[in-house]
RNA sequence: GGGCGCUUAGCUCAGCUGGUUCAGAGCAUCUGCCUUACAAGCAGAGGGUCAAUGGUUCGAAUCCGUUAGCGCCCA
């Protein structure tokens, strides 16, 4: 067989991954073995795969292959999001390509036109995912607006509004003018923002002299109901219990009083507009003030105020400035940076609005969310998020779970006739019935009834999503609720710890009364190199399909996790999936060396091999038992980088060049085999980070062809090994050190044969095989007496020596050695403070006295050697 | 403004309950090599007052106090 010096990943990937699929091996049906079970994160069905999917999906693939290696029953639940403002947004701006507003049609057609659209679109994303090689029960893709998870989310809507956890109240919500919706608090981002702050004059009413205020909003000056000073100001003291005329409108309001004022604060006097601040909301019921809400839906001027009716938010704040100039009330404009939020979807500003929502009371739920978070329970990695955690969850608020969306699951509540007043049922007939009991009144029909307008917040249908996925609220119990629930591990981006962990771990305990998951994992952001975070607008991110095909889906994954430590923020550049695919590369080509060679059953086993073996075993089992430490601890990345060095650094470059043969020649049959196998475990180690890759040298190394796959091989387990086995091989790649380091020095090239001599007492020569062949000597020779014209090396039980003939300096070796001396004495010196210290003796561990003991020997005996041979040198001289 | 966390090599990070020659890893850099598995490579090398400062201790990157800088969350 012809195999290409270069890995080709492009062919063999989808050829293993339609395998893969083709055998149906990444299906999960409960059986009698331990299950594994990771739902995914549901990734918004709008969207397109971006770096943070890659990391987070590379780590949860690692994780289920790596589980299903130790003979776990492993499933792997992917589905998407239904993601309403995002994906309404994408489909009202579709819509309005093709002419079609959305108030021109009926919320039906709309609806038609959303799924038309999430019938073409919304797959992309999972296909995307099979590019990277996630092992998903693909059989078991939810949508959280499939039948069955709307279901349960209505049910559970209507659950909680029966236990009177759900009410209808006016807040002050953040509102999205331009989706005209109310969104979360988390989905406002802040940002500082130049602006500007306007000093205004109020005409104090019935008398003479003006009161001045600071705004940066001076268009909701149109909303204002009262003035506000603190009580402690002496500045203003005269005008306590006055009144004074809002300008442009002319309302007159009173000055009110109140600590909140802060003094130092522009003028230290605050208008105050209950209808369009939150703060001044807060003083409006405590004042007992009108509220006047001036803006429509879409954020422009309603009739209410007064003047400039219908222009928008900021047009308006134009015109009003303007107006106050001309009145001669603006005193003047300062620059001013201040902090305005944001919507995470539509990047409009939020205007802070009153309007009537639908909430639901957490204070109840967040009480086992929380302990169990506490006391253990569900493990949050890193473990300082527990800190984030408890300060959310002891002050957590009510959440507005209500959106002005027609994408969503629509709240099932039904009004009765024209009034306000409602019942709620999970569908038309349920509510009939209920209306009837209500009202008293028989005659009701289904057209007396008027379904709430609004859709649930996404969240709320995904904060169901470990127990949905297994259809645990409609069934509870059911086989696959009892055998995959609750699962094991849950790996998501920090950002969403609040509003998706911590309400599913609420939605888990209500629903189930257990945890839906046993830890969770919170990934890094991944960022550039400069540390901003990749988005669409910067354009800093690289497209993965694009990084795929340019270093395959193994080198991909292994360039996500290198650098990301659980909680980190990963600074993603293109050598990162470059050292991924180097490393395929070198993989190939050690496949390559022991593919190449010919077995002649007659040979022995060389000697330097047997040791190799014996060596590079133990190495393994090392190895092995880091890695298994390395992932009960979640520590991914350096499982990875454990493996990345057993095999490049041991394996490839110390055991393989041990052990291959001479250019052409045959090998032994033992060293062989034992060589595949070990090349067989490694690749069993490295299947979870680069899957692909290692499926297909497992099968090219396959005897005899069978319809198989590396990955429902058993992870090698950890087993005891042998520590000085592995130390004793630290000495011979010492003293070959020393010899590669000599030729180099000396220009010696590694054709000419060298030869080694040692004086020692007792040396072990266990390893003078692999040294005669790595280092390629004539021989190794043990001498008692002194070795003249000769670099050396010269350690606390042995003396190496490299005769050089003509080649060697005098001067300089004995420089080298003087210098050796004195950097030994210095040793020697802070390890006999140690032991000479009463105090170090008295107080010190026994262990850690008897390790110092142990360095004094060592050193003392190593300087004796180095003071001889600068003797001995010396006489060599004269 | 309040709370939490971070600061170790040029970059990204390990370093658990103080004690192995403890100052590490990967990448990057530098030097020499196209040596028939691999230049996507091989063999080597350099590089850090562990943010600053004071303390506890026989002993501090590690524990405590203070300061500075940075980040996150909340207001």
């Amino acid at each position: 067989m012809d195999i290409p010096a270069k890995y080709n990943p492009g062919q063999v990937e989808e050829k293993w991954y339609a395998y893969w699929l083709d055998k149906g091996f990444f299906r999960s049906v409960p059986d009698g073995r331990q299950p594994f079970t990771i739902v995914i994160p549901p990734p918004n069905v709008t969207g397109v795969l971006h770096m943070g999917h890659m990391l987070n999906n590379s780590i949860q693939d690692i994780l289920v292959r790596r589980a299903r290696m130790l003979g776990k029953n492993a499933c792997w639940v992917p589905g998407t999001d239904h993601a309403s403002i995002a994906t309404e947004a994408r489909v009202v701006a579709k819509l309005k390509s093709e002419g079609i507003e959305k108030d021109q049609i009926t919320r039906e057609q709309f609806l038609e036109h959303a799924w038309e659209w999430k019938r073409k679109h919304g797959g992309i994303i999972l296909e995307q995912l099979k590019k990277l090689g996630a092992s998903c029960d693909w059989d078991r893709t939810k949508f959280t607006m499939d039948e069955d998870m709307s279901e349960s989310v209505i049910r559970v809507f209507v659950d909680l509004y029966n236990k009177g956890r759900i009410y209808r109240a006016v807040r002050m919500v953040n509102w999205d003018p331009q989706a005209k919706t109310a969104v979360s608090d988390e989905e406002v981002n802040y940002r500082e923002v130049k602006s500007k702050l306007y000093y205004v004059n109020y005409r104090i009413s019935g008398g003479d002299g003006f009161l001045t205020v600071a705004t940066t909003r001076p268009e909701t000056i149109l909303g204002d109901t009262a003035v506000c000073i603190n009580p402690r100001d002496e500045r203003y003291g005269h005008l306590k219990g006055k009144k004074v005329v809002v300008p442009l409108v002319n309302r007159i309001v009173p000055i009110i009083e109140d600590e909140y004022v802060d003094v130092e604060f522009g003028t230290g006097c605050l208008k105050i507009t209950p209808a369009h601040d939150i703060n001044d909301y807060e003083i409006g019921l405590k004042f007992n003030l009108p509220v006047i809400d001036i803006f429509n839906d879409d954020g422009t001027l309603n009739s209410k105020a007064e003047v400039f009716i219908g222009t928008g938010r900021f047009e308006a704040r134009e015109l009003v400035v303007k107006q106050l100039r001309r009145e001669g009330l603006l005193v003047k404009e300062e620059e001013y940076i201040n902090k305005i939020g944001y919507s995470e979807r539509t990047e409009c500003v939020i205007e802070p609005r009153l309007s009537m929502q639908w909430f639901l009371k957490m204070k109840e739920m967040a009480v086992p969310a929380l302990e169990n978070v506490l006391n253990g329970q569900i493990r949050l990695l890193p473990v300082k998020y527990m800190n984030t955690y408890r300060y959310w969850m002891e002050n957590i608020r009510d959440w507005c779970i209500s959106r002005q969306l027609w994408w969503g699951h629509r709240i099932p509540a039904y009004y009765i006739g024209e009034t306000q007043d409602y019942v709620v049922a999970p569908d038309l007939n349920g509510a009939l019935e209920l209306a009837k009991e209500k009202t008293g009144n028989k005659n009701l029909s289904v057209s007396d009834l008027r379904q709430d307008e609004d859709v649930l917040d996404t969240w709320f249908s995904s904060w169901l999503w470990p127990v949905s996925v297994f259809d645990g609220i409609r069934n509870p119990g059911n086989t696959d609720m009892k055998y995959y629930y609750p699962t094991d591990d849950l790996i998501t981006a920090p950002e969403i710890l609040f509003f998706w962990v911590a309400r599913m771990i609420m939605a888990g305990y209500e629903y189930t009364r257990e945890k839906p998951f046993k830890c969770v994992y919170l990934t890094g952001i991944v960022r550039d190199t400069q540390r901003r975070k990749m988005s669409k607008s910067l354009g800093n991110s690289p497209d993965p399909l694009e990084l795929i095909k340019k270093y395959s889906a193994d080198g991909v994954r292994m360039g996500m996790m290198l650098c990301s430590p659980a909680g980190n923020d990963l600074l993603f550049d293109e050598s990162l999936p470059e050292q991924g695919r180097n490393f395929t590369n070198k993989i190939w080509n050690a496949f390559r060396l022991v593919k190449s060679w010919q077995v002649d059953q007659e040979l022995e086993t060389p000697e330097a091999s047997d040791t190799a073996m014996r060596w590079f075993q133990e190495r393994l089992k090392q190895g092995i038992a880091e890695i298994n430490d390395n992932f009960e601890q979640y520590r991914i990345s350096e499982a990875l980088m454990t493996v990345y060095k057993l095999f490049w650094d041991e394996f490839a470059s110390w055991y393989l060049e041990i052990i291959k043969p001479g250019y052409q020649k045959p090998m032994d049959r033992h060293t062989q085999r034992a060589t595949i196998d070990m090349f067989r475990v490694l690749l069993k180690l490295l299947h979870p980070f680069l899957p692909f890759i290692t499926e297909e040298i497992w099968q090219l190394m396959k005897d005899q062809p069978s319809e198989s796959s590396i990955m429902f091989e058993r992870m090698p387990e950890s087993e005891t090994f042998d520590r000085d086995a592995i130390s004793n091989f630290e000495r011979a790649r010492e003293i070959i050190g020393f010899i590669r380091n000599t030729r180099k020095e000396k220009q010696i090239p590694q054709k000419e044969k060298l030869e080694l001599k040692i004086r020692a007492a007792g040396y072990d020569t266990g390893f003078d095989a692999v040294i005669r062949r790595l280092g390629n000597l004539s021989a190794i020779t043990m001498t008692t007496g002194r070795v003249d014209g000769a670099v050396s090396l010269i350690t606390a039980t042995a003396e190496y020596y490299i005769p050089l003939g003509d080649l060697h300096d005098h001067e300089n070796e004995l420089q080298k050695l003087r210098k050796e001396l004195e950097y030994n004495r210095g040793f020697l010196k802070s390890v006999m403070m140690k032991l000479d210290n009463k105090q170090f003796i008295d107080n010190a561990p026994d262990a850690v006295i008897k390790k110092e003991q142990r360095k004094k020997r060592d050193t003392e005996a190593k300087i004796r050697s180095l003071e001889e041979r600068i003797r001995t040198m010396g006489k060599n001289q004269e």
